[in-house]
DNA sequence: GTCTATACACCGATAGAC
DNA sequence: GTCTATCGGTGTATAGAC
C-alpha cells in the first residue's frame, strides 16, 4: 500500500507539472486575461474540475507559473560566474529572458490585468520571491553604476523596470513572425538595442 | 427643417466624438480586452444599445479611435521641420508617442488578442493609415542609416518595431505610479534608455 | 436615434456520481 | 481524484417600445 500511495503521488504530482507547463504556453500565447480554464483543461487533457483539485483558482494557477518563473530566474542570477561584472550580469539576465521566451516561456509581465495583479500582491510565495528577485536587480544595477557601466541620462527605475517590460516586449513577437531573423538574431538584437540604443555610438 | 436636420446632425458627429474620446481613454487604462461596451456606454452617458447605432461592433469602435490615431501620427509626421534629421525625426516621434500616452492617450498596441488585430487587418481605413505610417518610418530608418545615425548592431525591422512597442511599454506605467519622475523626465528618461540605451556611451 | 429588456455565448467555479 | 453537468455572472449584440 505504500508503493500504491507513493505511485498516486508520482502520478499527482506529475500531472501537477503538466498542468503548470501547459498553464506557461499558454500564458506566452495568449496572456492572462485571454487564457480560459477550458483551454487549460483541453491542453492536460483533463477535465476542468478536476484543475481545481490542484488549484483553488485561475489566479493562484497563473501565480504559480509566475512563482516558478522567478525561481528560475533567482537560480540564473546566482549561478552567474563571480568575475562578471554587473552590467554583464543585467545582460545576460535579459538575454536568458528574452531566449527563454522564445522558446515558448512566460513572460514575467503576463498581464496588465488590475484585479490579477492584486491577486499576486496577496499571492506570498510570489511576492517573497518577487522581493528576492527585485532586491538583486537592485544591488547590480548600484554596483554597474558605481562601476561607470550605466548611462548617466538613464535613471535607476527606468533600467529596473525596462529589464522586465523587455520580457514582453511584442517586438519579439513582431520579428519571430516576420521570420527573416533567427532566433539567435533576435535576441542580440533585442540586447544590442537595448543596452547600446538605437542611435550609432560614437568611435 | 433644414436647420432642424443640421442640428441632429452636429448632435450625432458630437456624440460620436464623445463616444470615440471615451473609448480612446478606455483603451489607454484597460487596453481592448478588458474594455466592455458597458464601460464605454457609462463613460459616455448613453444605453449601451445606442453605440451600436454609430459603430456596428466593438472591433469597429476600437479601429476608429487606432485610425484616428494613426491620422495624427502622420500629421505629426508631416509637420516636422526638413531641417531635422531623419534620425531627429524618429526621436521625436517617439517623444510624441509618450508624451501623448502620458495624456491618456491610446498607444499604438493596445491589444494583443489575435481576433481584434485580424479584425483591424479587415479594416480598410485602418490598414490604409497603418501602411502609410509604416512606408514612412522605413524611409525615414533607411535615411537615418544612410546618413550613419543608427546603430549598425540594431536591424531596420527591430527599429520600427521597437518605436511601435514603445508606445505600450508597461515601464511607462511603472514610472507614472512611482511618482518620483515628472512626466516631462519620463519621456526623456525613456527617450534617452531607447536612442541611448541603458549602457554608458565611451566618451 | 435612444432607451429598456433580452437573447445567446462564454467563463470561472462548484456539485454530485463514480 | 476525475469525470459530467450545471450554476451564477458577465460579455457582445439585438429586439422592440417610444
Amino acid at each position: 500500500m505504500v508503493f500504491g500511495l507513493s505511485f498516486k503521488k508520482q502520478q499527482f504530482d506529475a500531472r501537477e507539472e503538466a498542468i503548470l507547463d501547459a498553464v506557461n504556453q499558454l500564458l506566452s500565447e495568449k496572456g492572462y486575461d485571454l487564457m480560459t480554464m477550458d483551454d487549460v483543461a483541453d491542453a492536460v487533457g483533463v477535465a476542468k474540475g478536476s484543475l481545481y483539485k490542484h488549484f483553488s483558482s485561475k489566479e493562484k494557477l497563473a501565480g504559480a507559473v509566475l512563482s516558478r518563473l522567478l525561481r528560475e530566474t533567482l537560480e540564473r542570477l546566482e549561478a552567474m560566474p563571480a568575475e562578471w561584472t554587473a552590467g554583464r550580469k543585467l545582460e545576460e539576465v535579459l538575454r536568458w529572458s528574452l531566449q527563454h521566451r522564445l522558446r515558448g516561456g512566460v513572460p514575467h509581465l503576463p498581464s496588465t490585468s488590475v484585479s490579477f495583479q492584486r491577486s499576486l500582491l496577496l499571492n506570498l510565495e510570489y511576492m517573497g520571491l518577487a522581493i528576492r528577485v527585485n532586491k538583486r536587480f537592485k544591488e547590480l544595477v548600484a554596483k554597474a553604476r558605481e562601476d561607470g557601466e550605466i548611462s548617466a541620462q538613464v535613471p535607476d527605475e527606468v533600467i529596473i523596470y525596462t529589464l522586465y517590460s523587455r520580457s514582453c516586449d511584442p517586438t519579439v513577437e513582431f520579428l519571430k513572425q516576420d521570420g527573416k531573423l533567427s532566433h539567435e538574431q533576435i535576441v542580440e538584437a533585442m540586447v544590442a538595442a537595448t543596452f547600446g540604443g538605437l542611435s550609432k555610438r560614437e568611435v
